[in-house]
DNA sequence: ATAGTAATTATGCAAGTGCATAATCTCGGC
DNA sequence: GCCGAGATTATGCACTTGCATAATTACTAT
């Protein structure tokens, strides 16, 4: 029996069997996300997934990295671009609320994951290293904020504001991801600016 | 070889059972949650277990039932309590932040049967019906409060108080057990507080 | 052309899985 | 005391799982 196949670059091959990993989670659940399943979405042999990555638990987590890079890449991105103060901070909410984040699948990725964090060493450092990242770019852009309204609170009253601005963003976007087919998504998006709006005493254009 | 064992009344058997499984997910995850660790965390046979449920899946609903009870339970019971109605918004907010909530380890759970309702009927049935039993809860205290204020704004600006109220609990719930090490409990609730007196332009005492 | 290299498949195994079944034991009622 | 009911254990089976191994194939450099 002759075996045909197309060869791909390792690269691609990687992210592609990286995203059949993320669908057959989305799918299937992590319990139903054995290499076989993985390797059948992807069209290739079992064997192959042994072949680029380590172990099952490397693809996982590959997998969860990936799954952060969906969530927080949209927002970061904002970061790097031109504007304002409260310009950018408005469009950093925005696309963490709204857009391709705001996605059931992802919430469903993003909890399966998270769920692993307490108990594998491995998905926790990548959560640490992703988390921290995503904070601190929230920070910063609080930061820029608040000097440009001239206001130059301390320390401590700026990490209350920073701690309560990141809940809004994560309760809006859990709650859009759990209703997403009852919840209007300008409105959800209108809500979560209005309510920084006012948490911060700021105006967002 | 004879089988030395202690009966146990059927009710704290199976209550014993399900919280043992909830141990095994929080420690093993979901993937490790096996019928037999699941009977050797509680001290008994493997085939016990199918005995009190019908399957394992009917062991994991009845321990997601359980662990929605441990979050929800606390909030909840604030809404039978005596008091006027922005005390009530206060401990409910309070209940729902902090204690036994606030917990790394319920979050773990929720994460894990979270992933499992989109995937399974049996979750997404009690996810709706409990999901909505809170959201309910949280908007009736919102209309006692606004009705205590005097202020009759329209359903569709309550509707926007509901989520955003809904927004800051969940996020400061999440961010609390994500970073459970780092923030004080005490500060946690502050902040709750504190935003939505802002979000809701109210003063909760 | 051709040979070497790496990607890919095919196959099998040892361990673990849920669950069925039958035997055994505990306890309450008489 | 003892007996029936059902709670509990012991055992085994069919199936799945991750992974190792060896054979096979496609692409690249020369």
């Amino acid at each position: 029996m002759a075996a045909s196949f197309r060869r791909a670059p390792d690269f691609n091959r990687r992210a592609d069997l990286i995203e059949a990993a993320l669908d057959c989670i989305a799918e299937l659940g992590i319990q139903g996300t054995t290499v076989r399943a993985v390797a059948a979405h992807a069209g290739v042999s079992n064997g192959l997934i042994r072949h680029h990555f380590a172990s099952k638990d490397n693809l996982m987590v590959e997998a969860y990295r990936r799954t952060i890079e969906i969530i927080t890449g949209p927002p970061l991105a904002i970061v790097e671009t031109e504007g304002s103060a409260h310009e950018k901070l408005r469009r950093f909410i925005l696309a963490s609320i709204s857009g391709p984040v705001a996605d059931p699948r992802v919430l469903s990725l993003w909890a399966t994951f998270i769920s692993q964090v307490p108990i594998n060493p491995a998905f926790a450092e990548v959560h640490r290293d992703k988390y921290l990242a995503y904070r601190r770019a929230c920070d910063v852009l609080i930061g820029e904020v608040l000097a440009a309204e001239g206001r130059n609170q301390g320390a401590s009253e700026r990490q209350r504001l920073s701690i309560a601005l990141n809940a809004v963003i994560d309760g809006l976007w859990l709650e859009g991801c759990l209703s997403a087919e009852e919840i209007d998504e300008r409105l959800q998006a209108e809500i979560g600016i209005k309510a920084i709006e006012r948490l911060l005493d700021i105006k967002l254009g």
